[in-house]
RNA sequence: GGGCGAGUGGCGAAAUGGUAGACGCGCUAGUCUUAGGAACUAGUAGGCAACCCCUGUGAGAGUUCGAAUCUCUCCUCGCCCA
């Protein structure tokens, strides 16, 4: 027998030969069909870690299942390569960001190497690259031309640990989505993309998208947020000509308006406080802006607000109402000011009764008495001429009202606001703008805009590009007056919307694409990533799709046709983290047991999209799996044949025709598990079943040799995408021809997928009490009579009236009596 | 508070209207061995001295010849949104 198996060696080996022969290289022309196989790229931390490895296993075994049958697939790899964690690096280790990042990029590039991942290395990108970031930026000048970034002085996110502002979607629960810290507001002028303006379509196409898991569409629904209501106009009483308009989603409830509350960010809220008030409002709007949104929202948090002395007259019913100011009314949010609707709203009820404002109900559904906000349907009362409505009628009746009367209209909304992209960060793609005393904002067409090295990453406080004297002073581009650059850097999300259109053409030195390359690989016909970008990254990327094609450089509305969010990987029950010391290394892994061992444990036992729970005992289990293959065949190697005879299975005894039905089925199985469900821990159990059987057909005394080879190199075939070293190897040592990743996926006959006989159960009135083997596909009556006939079904029949017998064929048998 | 998803052995799980617990981990006993954490064999949902018996897929009801699976009510957990 051979020695032992020692994937150290052939892995090594066979990642040299694939390499030398670029069996993974993708060429842009030819008569297969394309498969695009897509990974979210890493950001290079330093070492890859359990979750990467499970991410890139799965796309590997799809991309190499797919090569197998007869696809060009296209699967690469790069780096989202821009972000904090190099700047905080430099900060604190004096290294360069750049030479921190492309250190940790040669490391991790080994490491996927290692995994045997079949990638095309000639499509690599990396977002921090110069020959990258230099089409980043001219795709933000697209975004500017096309009116779709702009510079705008609002209150921003802002995060005193990272010292830069934040996206709406980076804050999570009112702390940053990086350090936790709490976030806080602060005006600031700053670049946005104008996102809200696909917001109908970045909805509407998410009908196009069925093979998105309906999780993350409907997350990107809520997050996109459509409302429909009404915008209704409310006169200030004590200022001529001034009016506030609010957004509500409930018209319907206008009579029921008992006081009208403003943002304390408000524009004109000035005008609005009596002087005997300024002191008390100008108090509280100095103590919001402390607050961060969470503790502002919260509906369990007790309400504030100051009286600010002006009235609104209401223009439906003619009531004067006060206007208050509350830190629960979020300038972003519709117009910036609520109209408060204390019977009917939750959070206007709360205001009212700490505030002892009046409470009207304007909607009923019975006589009982009201001890909440009631926010059911019902039938409107109080409210005049439209008293009797049923409230949905109501919302139209009263908007046309509005809108005859020049006091509103109905008004879509949307809970999406413009994307803040503006960081004040050293280490991202400088935003290509020059500032003018003349000429004002001016676009720098000279790309790239390199970022400068004679920084000192030591500042506090502000970015470390500041301090570069050569960066900062210009001049402009129009006039060739003295100018000053934009600072600022981009969020490293814009570099991550548009990677993978340029994977398709990564090397264009002309353009940042060619577009008719494109149009032809994509869309991505397999993503695979993490949940955690259900909305940030993946409706970044579908938003600026739906630009670059309005712009004319692809022609496809969606970027990604099938989406797999994988799960965590946990440790004891809890996600692997440094400060638990529950991680496992990948490295380690590999030197004990390989990566076909890695590749194989991380699939088993849970399906992709569920949490997989690390057990180094599992991970013994497989490498020993693993050994029992490599045993199996080379104990019986003397009867292996590369070339086997064709096998007709009527010449053959019963144990060699079971085995030969086996391969068959499980040729069936396999494929079906991996190409239409991505069920790769049941096609792990029946690799496991099929080398269980082919051991026991091993203990048969009638060996044939054609069977037997048939059995052993379908196996090795059909775990080449999940082990594609053992594979490889065994697949050589036989004989066969370089490579078995290039050999087609091993085809079955329906026919032979079928046993000879099946167990029948037999049920009396539903429970099982015997089975009885029959031939497969046997007549109805002949079941039937054989569990008839059955002992133990006679003693549960004697003396009773047998009602009916239901047969299922090749399933069951259940009499059913009384 | 709203939306979505999930609940099956000691554990990861399989079965999507037809023999519940495939496959694996762990465990038990045995064989071989100087030894074994290797390999192999047998067993492993619970109950009962035992069975070919009874119970059993979060709880309860319903539909059906038959329900882990479909329907309704409730409970618990997770995620997202407030």
């Amino acid at each position: 027998m051979r020695e032992q198996y020692i994937p150290q060696e052939i892995e090594k080996n066979w990642q040299k030969v694939w390499k030398e022969k670029g069996i993974y290289t993708t060429p842009n022309e030819s008569d297969k069909p394309k498969y695009y196989a897509l990974s979210m790229f890493p950001y290079p931390s330093g070492r890859l870690h359990m979750g990467h490895v499970r991410n890139y296993t799965i796309t590997d075994v799809i991309a190499r299942f797919k090569k197998m049958t007869g696809f060009n697939v296209l699967h690469p790899m790069g780096w989202d390569s821009f972000g904090l964690p190099a700047e905080n690096a430099a900060i604190q280790s004096g290294r360069n960001p750049a030479e921190w990042t492309f250190t940790n990029i040669d490391y991790m590039r080994t490491q996927l190497k290692q995994l045997g991942l079949a990638y095309d290395w000639n499509r690599e990108v990396a977002t921090c690259k110069e020959d990258y970031y230099k089409w980043t930026q001219w795709l933000f000048l697209e975004f500017y031309k096309a009116g779709l970034a702009y510079k705008k002085e609002s209150p921003v996110n802002w995060c005193e640990k990272c010292a830069t502002v934040l996206a709406n979607e980076q804050v999570i629960d009112g702390k940053c989505w990086r350090c936790d810290e709490e976030v806080t507001k602060k005006k600031l002028s700053q670049w946005f993309l104008k996102i809200t303006d696909y917001a109908e379509q970045l909805l509407q196409d998410l009908d196009k998208l069925p093979g998105w898991p309906e999780k993350v569409k409907t997350m990107q629904k809520n997050w996109i947020g459509k409302s429909y209501g009404a915008v209704l106009k409310f006169k200030v009483a004590e200022i001529e000509g001034m009016e506030i308009p609010v957004f509500t989603t409930r018209p319907d409830t206008v009579f029921g308006v008992t006081f009208m509350a403003i943002s304390p960010e408000y524009p004109d809220i000035d005008k609005l406080i009596t002087p005997e008030n300024r002191q008390k409002v100008e108090e509280y709007i100095e103590n919001a802006k402390k607050l961060t949104e969470i503790e502002r929202q919260s509906t369990d948090s007790p309400k504030t607000g100051v009286l600010l002395g002006t009235h609104v007259i209401n223009p439906f019913n003619g009531e004067k109402v006060p206007i208050w100011t509350g830190d629960y009314v979020l300038l972003e949010y519709g117009t910036g000011a609520v109209m408060g609707v204390p019977a009917h709203d939750t959070r206007d009820f709360a205001f009212a009764k700490k505030f002892e404002l009046p409470i009207v109900q304007v909607i009923k559904k019975d006589d009982e008495p009201l001890n909440e906000a009631y926010t059911e349907p019902g039938t409107m009362v109080n409210s005049g001429q439209f008293n009797g409505l049923d409230n949905e009628t109501g919302k139209q009746k009263i908007t046309e009202w509005a809108e005859q009367n020049n006091a509103g209209h109905s008004q879509v909304q949307f809970r999406l606001r413009d994307w803040l992209i503006s960081r004040q960060r050293y280490w991202g793609a400088p935003i290509p703008m020059i500032y003018c005393e003349k000429c004002g904002i001016v676009p720098d067409e000279n790309l790239p805009v390199l970022l400068p090295k004679d920084v000192d990453f030591q500042v506090q406080g502000k970015s470390p590009i500041v301090t570069s004297p050569t960066f900062v002073n210009t001049t402009c581009p129009v006039c060739d007056a003295p100018a000053k650059r934009e600072t600022d850097t981009m969020d490293t999300f814009i570099c991550s919307s548009w990677y993978y259109l340029r994977y398709i053409d990564p090397k264009n030195s002309e353009k940042v694409f060619d577009s008719s390359l494109v149009n032809k690989w994509m869309n991505v016909d397999q993503y695979v990533g993490g949940i955690e970008h259900a909305i940030l990254h993946l409706l970044y990327s579908r938003f600026f799709v739906k630009v670059l094609r309005d712009r004319g450089l692809l022609n496809f509305d969606e970027p990604f046709e099938n989406l797999l969010t994988q799960g965590m990987v946990l440790k004891d029950g809890s996600k692997m983290s440094k400060s638990k010391g529950n991680t496992v290394d990948p490295d380690e892994i590999f030197q004990n047991f390989g990566a076909d061992t890695a590749r194989f444990f991380i699939l088993s036992d849970s399906p992709p999209e569920r949490d997989f729970d690390w057990l180094d005992a599992g991970v013994e289990g497989c490498y020993k799996f693993l050994n029992r293959v490599w045993r199996l065949i080379y104990t019986c190697r003397d009867n292996l044949v590369f070339d086997y005879p064709v096998i007709n299975i009527d010449e053959l005894s019963k144990e060699n025709r079971d085995l030969v039905r086996e391969t068959h089925r499980v040729i069936k199985g396999i494929t079906n598990d991996i190409a239409n469900e991505f069920q790769f821990n049941t096609a792990i159990s029946k690799y496991r079943e099929f080398v269980n059987s082919i051991y026991d057909y091993l203990k048969t005394p009638d060996i044939n040799k054609a069977v037997l080879s048939y059995a052993i190199f379908t196996l090795v075939r059909i775990m080449a995408p999940v082990t594609p070293h053992l594979s490889e190897e065994v697949w050589a040592d036989f004989g066969g021809e370089f490579s078995i990743h290039e050999q087609p996926w091993p085809e079955y006959d329906e026919n032979l997928t079928k046993s000879e006989n099946v167990t029948i159960a037999i049920q009396v009135c539903g429970k099982l009490r015997d089975t009885v083997d029959m031939p497969v596909n046997a007549p109805n009556a002949d079941v039937e009579a054989a569990a008839l006939s059955c002992e133990k079904i006679q003693g549960y029949t004697e003396g009773k009236q047998i009602v009916k017998v239901i047969v299922v064929p090749n399933r069951l048998v259940n009499v059913v009596i009384r």
